[in-house]
DNA sequence: TGATTGATGTTATGTTATTACGTCTCAGCC
DNA sequence: GGCTGAGACGTAATAACATAACATCAATCA
């Protein structure tokens, strides 16, 4: 089955990546930073596919694009947006998402399925959330989360049958 | 700061080795698995370090022990000893970890220390966890969760001051 | 005995990520 | 104008993590 990559859900997406975009240069330029070239071009293929890429898949379209070719044009593009939350790391898969909810401050979790390689983002409510109770308990100081699942989405638990 | 090895307490494991590999040794006779001795010497340098050992670390100890010198000794014993409940992965640091409480049927979460590199196994609610109640709204069947959260243990925090 | 299974070992290779260093641009300042 | 420092980008080289493919051996069992 091909990965179905908009989370779960399939939509029209034709504006999604101009919006996004759009979007993240605005937050940058209120915030200072810049969203030079490379960088908008890699979230712009991330955003595009709309799913998880490897470094090295990003690598190879910015390359065709004009633009360096070796690993660091990658990954110093994907860090900048990884650390200003423009796109997350899955770290299960070693790849990169477009964040599915730029400009909220968010601890993400994730919900990826092994069947079709789909990655949804889902939202998590901090306070509630388990890792910030089991922190609270231990006097454990949080500053990043991993939340991710593996398993089956429901088109392809529907499929299966 | 050196690693504090031993989740965020120090204590005196002199028998937590030979307790936990003599369990593991219980658990396999009686689910039929074989804890051959690059296994069993795999857990074995995972419970002696108390903390998070690249693949290749372990190799190189096996490799010193006698077994053979090529990653795939060492990433099948892991692969074992993971897929049994025996030691745990830490995706973020691609590492790995002997399991805290094993036997119990768990999905654990982990608490990363930045500062001195300790890495505590946390036990989880599964019923209350977020990632339950996310795939319960969504549909999504989780097959397997990565729980973790990088930060500031207690120790390192008291020692900030 | 012969077939099958599972464990181990090796060689080779693939995949992911970083270090180190040179250049360019631009803002700030003399 | 000319100097300087910060940040971005490019490259070469290498490090770190992981798997594929194949040979051997021992234990089990029809």
């Amino acid at each position: 089955m091909d990965p179905n990559p908009i989370g779960f859900q399939h939509h029209d997406h034709s504006h999604c990546v101009a919006d996004a975009v759009e979007a993240a240069d605005r937050s940058c330029r209120e915030a200072g930073l810049q969203l030079t070239p490379v960088r908008k071009r890699t979230l712009e293929i991330l955003l595009e596919e709309h799913r998880a890429l490897g470094a090295y898949d990003v690598l190879a379209r910015l390359s065709e694009d004009g633009f360096g070719s070796q690993p660091p044009v990658a990954y110093r593009a994907l860090d900048f947006l990884t650390k200003h939350g423009f796109v997350h790391k899955i770290e299960k898969l070693n790849a990169f998402i477009a964040c599915a909810h730029p400009g909220e401050l968010h601890t993400p979790a994730f919900l990826i399925c092994t069947s079709c390689q789909a990655v949804a983002e889902a939202e998590t409510d901090p306070s509630h959330s388990l890792l910030a109770n089991i922190a609270e308990t231990t006097g454990f100081r949080i500053s990043r989360a991993v939340l991710e699942a593996e398993g089956t989405c429901p088109n392809c638990l529907a499929s299966e049958k």
